[in-house]
DNA sequence: CTACCGATATTCT
DNA sequence: GAATATCGGTAGA
């Protein structure tokens, strides 16, 4: 019940709280660095902007929820889901630390450094080896996959989100302020930003 | 470190 | 047909 009270709000408030939260899943635990908001009707860059689909359905469920979804032909990134059910919501989880199963994630990770482990929404997936059958699973302990929020971070970031045509100017993209292990920030085709990219 | 490119499923136009 | 909430490889500075 307390996972659900915290993730109630707006996204773009909850989302922060997540920061330096603990995510675990077979054997491996993750300190999360980087998220990302998203969220209802007015959002363009969410995939819950044009109404319910058969992949976006658990955005719209309720809250403490994984939304696992596929893309690019190859790789699965996980989102929690917030707010409240009946409006769309997800935080995409970007990056995070190792903490725990160091040698598990370097197995499911052959070639990368520790550093570059879980650096990134889909390498983080792997990492931690979590894929689509998970979407729509419970993120409460007991569960198979459990997020555990832990002392707020207060010095955290946020700017333009990754890989986005739509909305660029939404600074919904959060992180632990100079973290090594936040992904390198990568624009989408076509779009160019005003001055330098954020720190 | 940055820049480009190919792989490739699902969704949208 | 085109875009996409991406990554890993290679090339070059």
């Amino acid at each position: 019940m307390e996972l659900e009270e915290a993730l109630a709000g707006p996204v773009e408030q909850v989302a922060p709280r997540l920061l330096g939260a603990f995510l675990s899943h077979a054997g491996v635990t993750v300190r999360l660095t980087e998220v990302e908001a998203y969220a209802g009707a007015d959002d363009p860059g969410s995939h819950g902007y044009r109404g319910r689909t058969a992949r976006n359905a658990v955005m719209f469920g309720p809250p403490a929820r994984l939304y696992c979804y596929f893309t690019y032909g190859m790789h699965v990134c996980a989102n929690v889901v917030a707010g409240t059910e009946g409006i769309s919501s997800g935080m995409l989880l970007r990056a995070g630390e190792v903490v725990d199963g160091l040698d598990l994630a370097r197995s499911r990770r052959l070639g990368s450094t520790d550093r570059d482990l879980a650096r990134g929404p889909a390498r983080l997936c792997r990492a931690l080896d979590i894929s689509l059958d998970m979407n729509g699973t419970d993120l409460r302990p007991g569960d198979p996959v459990r997020l555990e929020l832990g002392a707020p971070v207060d010095d955290y970031s946020s700017g333009p989100r990754v890989g986005l045509r739509g909305a660029p100017e939404r600074p919904w993209r959060f992180w632990v302020t100079g973290d090594p292990t936040v992904s390198v920030y990568r624009p989408a085709k076509g779009v160019v930003l005003p001055s330098a990219p954020p720190i």
